[in-house]
DNA sequence: ATCTTATATCGCAAATATACGATTAATAAA
DNA sequence: TTTATTAATCGTATATTTGCGATATAAGAT
């Protein structure tokens, strides 16, 4: 693998890319469910639930704050994360308007 | 890593985590999208189209027929390829289920 | 000041993904 | 039958992800 070849590719191309990746495995789904269903704050909550080690749930957490999918602020010793639903609704929007062309009739397969 | 333990999660994160995959890449976002403005079979424009090599791009729409996201058939020596757009609106609908509780009124950060 | 609790980060090992050239397979054209 | 053409697969190198234990950090409790 010479290069990176995703640099290639358009913007949009690659910031839908990049969301994708960060819901690209099951321990980040199981999380934002769990933060969607609560709609507040937790924290080690989330490491009780999921079965994973904390630093791997840590890591979990950065990676979907990193992609902005998830807000997080330090509270005291703890931290809390909640969904940016704003980034999900632009996501949405996003991938909507990647495929809503054409989609009417089925010329082939 | 010890075990995959993707697997120690519900089935519908995974299905969902691996359609998310299927989508985690540029070149593969890009070769929906030129299906979707087609709406019709093509497969070495494919290839003339993205910055890769043949056995990448075929590498790529192996991913994602086998995610189910397209469908794929023999045409004489050459490939046809299409959106699958009911697995579309699977993925949308069961994305939005996970994700459709409470998201009225944030609570924190 | 020391201890406890809650999280993040580091370092490493194992697993996967990405990319390409070379080769194969399968059909059409000569 | 030989020769192109189109696309899939194989082998391989490199990059990235996943996961954990150990350690660090930061604040509250004693």
């Amino acid at each position: 693998m010479a290069i990176n070849k995703k640099q290639s590719f358009g913007k949009k191309e690659q910031d839908l890319a990049e969301c994708a990746k960060a819901l690209a495995h099951p321990a980040r789904i199981a999380i934002l469910k769990v933060l969607a269903q609560h709609n507040e704050c937790i924290c080690g909550e989330i490491v009780s639930v999921l079965p994973l080690a904390q630093s791997t749930v840590s890591q979990h957490l950065k990676e979907l704050k990193n992609a902005g999918l998830i807000i997080g602020t330090v509270d005291g010793p703890r931290s809390c994360y909640c969904i940016n639903w704003k980034a999900f609704e632009k996501f949405n929007r996003e991938f909507s308007f990647l495929f809503n062309h054409l989609k009417t009739e089925q010329a082939c397969c």
